[in-house]
DNA sequence: ATAGTTGCAAAACCTTTGCAGTTAA
DNA sequence: TTAACTGCAAAGGTTTTGCAACTAT
């Protein structure tokens, strides 16, 4: 039952409860591997791709459920996917997933989380604007971050 | 030399104007295959994918150098890059390149341009606040279009 | 002559899919 | 028992790279 599960994984958010709850809710049984990847979402500060959620569960489940995982919580709005440099990179979204926006320097790589609720507004706005029905959006700067700008213009 | 390919291709634009200066002025040398792909991006009125371009060349110039000029572009700030559903697609930016975001839409898949400028303002203040120096940045909103909410949802 | 450009084919990635076995409910 | 879940391996896309020939300067 989903008690053990949440034993197991050992992780319990608002986040985490809401997904399982909403999994079980749209007629989806638990698995280890995707609970896992939830797990692992849940304690992220900033998104990580497919492979690097594969890596860091040391490939104990298959890249395959991964990517399934991931589409069904997708798909559920349970996480947001955000482009990064060619590949799709996945966070916590909706109840208790917290929203925000991302800064890459081009530099160093480096990927910096952000939020901003007057952007959101001018966001959701534009969307009225334009009569879509908004579900996801994301923005990403491309920069130089401070750091490099420190190193490369003293 | 340069007069020569302008006359070839046939379009002639401050951005195409402004691309071609720049391409010299960092040492690169007029070719046949960029200056193809140049003077396709400057009649779109949105973004384009590699795969879109080579197809709309009638596949006469080689997919490898599609993505060689793209990039070259890229890197020199001719063009801007946005990750649209795990495929990356290129439009002219900078100096006579309009700039803009973009909605798309999940079930039909259609993609629509648009600006705004205020958006643009705050998102400029967000890379002063995080300290970068931008040098692109890229929106993309995700729903329904209203054309497929009417259909839906009558 | 030098160094950038090009096309082709091969390689490298990321992501999806088919299938057979396993498991939750 | 039924339908969802999983892992593996194969397949499908996109993008990059090696290489030899070509060409603008």
């Amino acid at each position: 039952m989903g008690t053990v599960l949440t034993i197991i994984s050992g992780v319990s958010t608002p986040w985490t409860d809401h997904a399982r709850e909403r999994l079980v809710s749209s007629g989806h049984r638990a698995g280890g591997a995707r609970e896992r990847v939830v797990a692992l979402l849940s304690e992220q500060r900033c998104c990580l791709s497919a492979q690097d959620i594969h890596a860091r569960l040391d490939r104990e489940i298959g890249l395959a459920s991964v990517y399934r995982a991931l589409d069904t919580l997708t798909r559920l709005q349970l996480v947001s996917r955000v482009d990064v440099e060619g590949t799709a990179c996945y966070e916590p979204a909706g109840p208790g997933g917290d929203h925000h926006h991302h800064a890459i320097c081009g530099d160093c790589g480096r990927l910096d989380p952000f939020e901003d609720p007057e952007l959101e507004r001018l966001i959701d706005r534009a969307g009225e604007r334009l009569g879509y029905a908004l579900r996801a959006h994301d923005l990403v700067l491309h920069g130089r971050c401070p750091e490099c700008a420190r190193v490369h213009s003293p």
